[in-house]
DNA sequence: GATGAATGAGGCTTCATTCAT
DNA sequence: TATGAATGAAGCCTCATTCAT
């Protein structure tokens, strides 16, 4: 079926949405709350969503193709890849930053795979795929002797995780600019810089 | 405060909730269901705990005090500051490691702050008191050259993050030991260690 | 303030409300039980009535106006006051004898003043009213010698106490109607009339 | 099954139950209130009473032996009738002003008869025995001719009538002396005195 | 397509009652 | 006999979902 109706009408609710399950958790996010959040009657959140299980499904997995373009980007390495790693540590942090609300919800989902058992296993499939794109400027860095020998893959997990951690533990997009430097130049450390 | 009743009785239920809490969330966790994990009737549950809410808050509240007497140990620095940080950051991993249940219901309260305000507050003091617990020693490490110089409460605050985010990222149990053996490894990089 | 929604709906389940109120009080008439009678579903009760609590006052509150239309209505004395207030008194009777439903839940509701404390003192303030509506007559009556002279707001009180000391002895629509002349014939003895 | 046990105990818990029934109605009056008033854990209340409707009926019978001794006394008419009834009307008045917990219970069974059918029927009784009680006295003053003709039964009941109206909406035992003072006053002229 | 009244399943909570101590 | 922990029935209320307008 396709979807012609208002697609603006459905993005608002599909914010509003995230915003709210980012906020409350599933349960407590109410379709009503959802609606006037979005600024519609919440009769009309069923015209654009099949149930509130359809509509968070699609909170979670709809940005993420977004989310994707920008933390999954893997430059090509040259002779300089200590410096591409902290240019894309940087577009990582800075973009997750403005993404707090959704790196949230996110995070909700993937701290309880047994409830959202699907789509754990979709953001699960991130993990992976950030290996790969971090992992030829990884490889380049340690073949050039600017980082430590460790394992690419574990690399990139920690790294995932400490991102993940530090949207959990600095919650807020009013930290200031400063602050996030700093998470930057930390995370860098994950990679084993030399020196 | 004397607690008659069956303090044992009492603990099952406490437990029995971090359980469900932890995968369920709080508002799908249903009393029905933490007092049959806990083998109680449901209405036993109301004799130890006023309510849900305050059962969800000694769930996260009352363990924490076991959590800190382990987390913010605070070795007085001899003179191998880096090995001794090493043993310390071991046994955080370790103790993580069999926490994995409370310590996914505390990432799920540390993720809705609004939501559990209060809560939030007093888990947040933590990572002020992690602070003061690391401090002398990434200090000494500093001053004796084997750590890099950058901020200790940064150092502990990533370091903290990292925790969290790897919680949050590998869940399980039934990880192996060398997982975490590789974790605590790439802990130690967030310090600045020298070579 | 315009309801939407269905007057029609909403009365009926106040009256079914006032019925089950009436004959059971408070807590034993069920919310069940008003929208079974009112011929609704459970949850139509909480489409028109915040919650129980606010569907009792309603049903306590709203219907009082029209029995002041009726209860305080003040003549303006003539030369014969003792048959003005006859016929008052008539009125008043046959009014209460077919509010039998209604006064019922009255009564219930004075007879608990800590319970119900806002409502009573809502109710409280009809005693005053009707003092006030009576007072001219009673006047009249003691300045032409045909009433024994008493303190009117007196009269006013004991007569009402009587009203309300029969809407509770006689409760039934089914009695006769002579039963009902005998108690405005008694009724009137309250203000003490001469011969 | 007799009843040994602490006579002095049972009496406590069942003033206890009157107090909290008076004051908030049967399904509001909980065991554990009752048990706390009457200064005994709610265990023991099951002890002398089977269960909640026992005690409920007890604390509604037992007492109304006491008001039938008092308020159904008939005193042997001499010369001087009217005066003996005031002298009743008087005596009835400073009892029931005493008596304002339990007899807004009785008002309390008496306002729901469906709902309390046994025990309405038992109160409805007292008024048949008041009849008796006041019928010598009203017809010795009315062939006497201090007291206008009226049928000694309506005269009666009415009475009875007034009494649980002033009960009902004067409620309060702080009421001044000359408040009932004036009720007793009153009261005489539902007797129609002559003069 | 948009709205919101109607519905009832399911959750939390209260509380009478049982019964082991 | 006195106690109070354990139990579960039953009530209030929320809220996802349906559907008539």
């Amino acid at each position: 079926m396709a979807l012609p109706k208002s697609e603006e009408k459905r993005a608002r609710i599909l914010e509003a949405a995230i915003q709210m399950f980012s906020q409350n958790g599933y349960s407590k996010a109410t379709i009503k709350d959802i609606a006037k959040e979005a600024g519609v009657s919440f009769g009309t959140v069923f015209t654009y969503f099949e149930n509130k299980d359809e509509l968070f499904k699609a909170a979670v997995i709809e940005p993420l193709e977004g989310v994707k373009r920008v933390m999954l980007v893997s430059p090509e390495p040259t002779e300089e890849p200590v410096a591409q790693l902290k240019e894309l540590i940087s577009t990582h942090f800075r973009f997750f930053a403005q993404q707090a609300t959704y790196s949230r919800m996110i995070q909700y989902v993937i701290g309880q795979p047994d409830r959202f058992h699907d789509l754990f296993l979709e953001l699960d499939q991130f993990s992976l795929e950030l290996r790969d794109a971090l992992r030829p400027l990884i490889v380049k860095g340690q073949e050039m002797g600017q980082l430590i020998e460790l394992n690419p893959d574990d690399v990139a997990d920690t790294y995932l995780a400490f991102i993940n951690g530090v949207r959990l533990t600095r919650i807020d997009s009013y930290e200031e600019r400063s602050r996030w430097d700093m998470y930057i130049q930390h995370a860098l450390l994950l990679f084993g810089p030399k020196q």
